[in-house]
DNA sequence: TATAATTAAATTGCGTTCAACTTAATTTAT
DNA sequence: ATAAATTAAGTTGAACGCAATTTAATTATA
C-alpha cells in the first residue's frame, strides 16, 4: 500500500459509515413522513416501545445521545401529543417521559416500516457488501494484533 | 421472533450504522481539531488529495452531499487558506476547487490521522463486531431471496 | 433565433448533533 | 447543618445535512 492510500475515501472505516448511514436514513424518510416523524423522533418511539417508561437520562444512553440533542426532540413529541413528561417524584432532577395514547396507538402502524425498509434497501445492497468489506478489513487488522 | 422484535433498536441494519458513524466521527474530533477541521471539512480534502482539482458537483457525487451541504464548506476552506475556487472557463456553471500550497502541504501531517485512529479504535471494537453481526443478519436474509 | 427546459451553485429554512454553559435538585464533605 | 461538589435537564451557539428555492449559464426546441 503506498503512504497516501490510507488517505483514501474507500480505504477509511468512517467515510463509508458514514455515507450508508445518512443513505439509509433518507430511506426511512418518506415511510416515517406519513406520521410526521424525524428519523430522531422514530428512534426515541421505538426506545419507548421496547421501555414504556424511561428517563432522558437513559434514553441518552440508549440512543447515544446527549440531553442537547435529546430535549428539544422530546419537547417535539409532547407537543405532537405521542409523549408525555413528568418528574419522578424521588428525584425531582429527573424528568420521565412515557406514551400517550395515541403514541401507542401508533407502534401498530409504524411496525410495517422495518419491513417496507427491507425491500427499500436491495438497491443499496452494494453499499453494505463495501461496508461489509472494509469492516472486515479492519477486524482482521485488530484480530492480528492481538 | 415476536411480531414488535423488528421494532427493537439492535435489530434495526440503521442504528447501529447510525450511532457507530456518529461515535467514530467524535473520536476525528481531537485529531482534527489541531488542523481546525471539520470532520466534512477533512473528507472534502480527503477527496481534494486524491483528485487535485475538482468541480463541486463531482465532489458531491464522491461524497454523496448535495450544493446544500458542500457549498458553505468549501466557502470556509478557502477562508482558512487551503483551497482555491474558479469557475470552469468552458462551462461557467461549474465551479472548480483545487489545493492552495498551504492546503497541500498539510497532508503530510494529516496522513497520521487515520493509524492514529485505528489505535483510538481498539476501545470500540464491540460497537464494530456488533455492527458487523446485523450487516451479516441483514445480507444473509437477501442471499436467501435471491 | 427567441423561448423553454435543463443544469450547476448558492441560498434559505428547518431539524438535528454536539460542546459549553446554566439552573435546579441532590449528595458529599466538612 | 451548611457549604461544596455532583448530577439531570435544558439552553445557547456553531456546524452540518437536506429539501426547496433562486440565480446564472447552457442546451434544446418550436
Amino acid at each position: 500500500m503506498e503512504k497516501y492510500d490510507i488517505l483514501k475515501l474507500d480505504n477509511q472505516i468512517c467515510f463509508p459509515l458514514y455515507a450508508l448511514s445518512r443513505k439509509v436514513i433518507q430511506l426511512y424518510k418518506p415511510l416515517l413522513d406519513k406520521y410526521n416523524l424525524t428519523y430522531t423522533q422514530y428512534i426515541i418511539m421505538l426506545v419507548l416501545w421496547e421501555e414504556e417508561k424511561i428517563s432522558i437520562k437513559e434514553l441518552g444512553e440508549k440512543l447515544f445521545l446527549d440531553s442537547g440533542t435529546i430535549s428539544p426532540v422530546v419537547k417535539k413529541l409532547v407537543k405532537q401529543g405521542l409523549l408525555e413528561k413528568f418528574r419522578f417524584k424521588e428525584d425531582e432532577r429527573i424528568v420521565m417521559v412515557k406514551l400517550t395514547e395515541k403514541g401507542k396507538e401508533i407502534k401498530e402502524e409504524i411496525v410495517e416500516i422495518p419491513e417496507k425498509l427491507y425491500r427499500n434497501f436491495e438497491g443499496d445492497k452494494e453499499a453494505l457488501f463495501q461496508l461489509k468489506e472494509n469492516l472486515d478489513k479492519i477486524l482482521a487488522e485488530f484480530d492480528e494484533k492481538s
